[in-house]
DNA sequence: AAGAATATATCGAGGTTCGATATATCCAAA
DNA sequence: TTTGGATATATCGAACCTCGATATATTCTT
């Protein structure tokens, strides 16, 4: 189970809004279920990290008032905060995906070098 | 020019390491010219993190002083701290290799259904 | 003689993540 | 019906990381 770290889940989480809105809870089972539970993605940095998206106009939000059928009418219900992503927000995607890109290639290029590449020649 | 975070800092410096024995300004200079400047690792980063490797015992160091040729005998010299790659330190590069595969590969399936995905069918 | 490059290192400020904790609702099983 | 697990958002202090600036000193080039 690997932490993702602030960039790897701005751009898991960006990713994952691209498909469609989304909240808090079920982005943080997305991620713990595409990757078979490789990743987790904790309250603790998912809840700042999304406040900061939002922050940075990236995603809009809005609440939902998720009332269960034989609640008491008078009850709050469940308070789900959604996120959508702005047309700016799909734009820093875009760009955060050429990003990863090019950095991965150039971060292979050292590790192809190294004897401990099991996939190196040498 | 991009700053190597963490992770990504000791998986590059770790396999520069795994070429040879080098010291901190060589390895700053090895990652900025093979990266051709898309990659910078600043002192303020690269000092605490070589510090943690020998403290970790994935490195040894050795000090070298470094005398001009007509220098002052008696004069210090420039000194130059050498970090060698330890057994403990080649086994966490392999590992980590295969981490940073595993983790490309699950970060590779999110992105790859955002629609921002230029690589993506749809 | 001056300045650029080589070389290591620390400091405080600011940002990030963790584990724990808090609060509250809903659903299923005993 | 009550207990517990899942759903759902959020904050707190501790620990850690990175930045830009700064410090110090040597060596090479012009």
């Amino acid at each position: 189970m690997l932490t993702l770290k602030q960039d790897h889940s701005e751009l898991v989480v960006l990713s994952v809004l691209a498909i469609g809105p989304s909240y808090g809870y079920a982005i943080s089972k997305a991620i713990a279920t595409q990757s078979d539970g490789y990743f987790k993605l904790l309250p603790s940095a998912m809840y700042p990290l999304l406040t900061k998206l939002e922050k940075n106009g990236l995603v809009t939000t809005s609440w939902e008032e998720v009332k269960a059928a034989g609640a008491d009418p008078d009850s709050t219900g469940r308070r789900r905060k959604w996120y959508t992503l702005s047309p700016k927000g799909h734009k820093q995607l875009a760009r955060r995906i050429e990003l990863h890109r090019q950095t991965q290639s150039i971060i292979d290029g050292f590790v192809a070098q190294a004897p401990e590449n099991q996939l190196a020649s040498g």
